[in-house]
DNA sequence: TATTGTTATACTCTATAACTATA
DNA sequence: TATAGTTATAGAGTATAACAATA
């Protein structure tokens, strides 16, 4: 069933030492083996994100920006005038906890809230010029370096096959 | 570049309103584009895993099993014999960490802690019956439910490459 | 009354230092 | 001295309730 690499099992028995024992009884050095994890989507596809989250922060850092935070820029730069909730909810963040982001992404003076002259309630979102100046060096790094890395060790055709069944798993589970 | 899907600019402007003005100047309904956002692999893959994390919570609902603590049950039915370290390790926990989580399933009965005879230190870790006949009862959850799910989503052949990739990621990266 | 941004708060995850008991 | 398990703690990320200003 579960294809397993390193049997701890199935390994031919020697019928002797070849030297000498390792210690004892036995090391026990035997890596463990994953059974039916390495089946489980749920948990290869979490290793992969840690992975890839861990890949993206190295390549941006020069910029100082977390995939979020990247998320945000790109979402301002392509949706001009939208307001805090608009924002959020399209990036799945709850509207209390991108306050503190929102803060933060401002002090930098990467964007700025402005309050919105139709609805008083609302603060309009913009990128600042250094808020587009990051953004562009930030977009840079990311293809040149981490999309460049992926694309390497995947091959175009795979990338855009991973890409569009990870699209529809968001989409439609 | 970017496929959008319902791009504000693009529609066929009508040179009348049909009926009438929706509100004021323009009701602003016009869904946010996420642009480049789309062709991110991170940003798809966080999306995509969230959905498959909630997705095996609601089809191991039943059995209170997180996808991390039905993770430690799978490993230690595979490894017995085996301490914390090795077991939190492979599973990429911190052993600080691992210690409450340890306390929670033991506190359920799922398994016990066994000081060592050859190093007094470590604890060796065993399923208890209980802890098996839970694990049995989720991975069939787990089989007939959720990786069904996702199967029937991407079809059998599609699925196996995106494990293959996430893997490799995994890995490689 | 409902909504926007906000505060406060809590709970989970993750990460690091340091203790204890053993080796 | 080094290691296994543990404690304490701090920081992210995420979740809900409630408030002030505005609609």
């Amino acid at each position: 069933m579960t294809v397993s690499k390193t049997a701890a099992g199935d390994a031919p028995k020697p019928s002797r030492p070849a030297r000498k024992e390792p210690a004892e009884v036995s090391a026990e050095n035997v890596p463990l083996q994953l059974g039916e994890l390495s089946e489980l989507l749920g948990y290869s596809l979490k290793r992969a994100q840690l992975k890839i989250f861990e890949d993206f922060l190295r390549c941006v850092a020069p910029l100082q920006l977390t995939p979020a935070q990247f998320s945000v820029l790109l979402l301002l730069d392509r949706n001009p005038g939208r307001n805090q909730t608009e924002i959020a909810s399209t990036l799945g963040i709850l509207r209390p906890n991108f306050v503190a982001m929102l803060d933060g992404l401002e002090s930098r003076e990467l964007c700025i809230r402005i309050r919105s002259t139709n609805d008083r309630r609302s603060h309009i979102l913009m990128l600042t010029d250094k808020g587009r100046a990051v953004l562009a060096r930030a977009k840079k790094l990311v293809a040149t370096k981490h999309e460049a890395r992926l694309n390497e060790l995947l091959g175009p055709s795979k990338r855009a096959a991973l890409l569009e069944m990870l699209g529809k798993i968001a989409r439609e589970l």
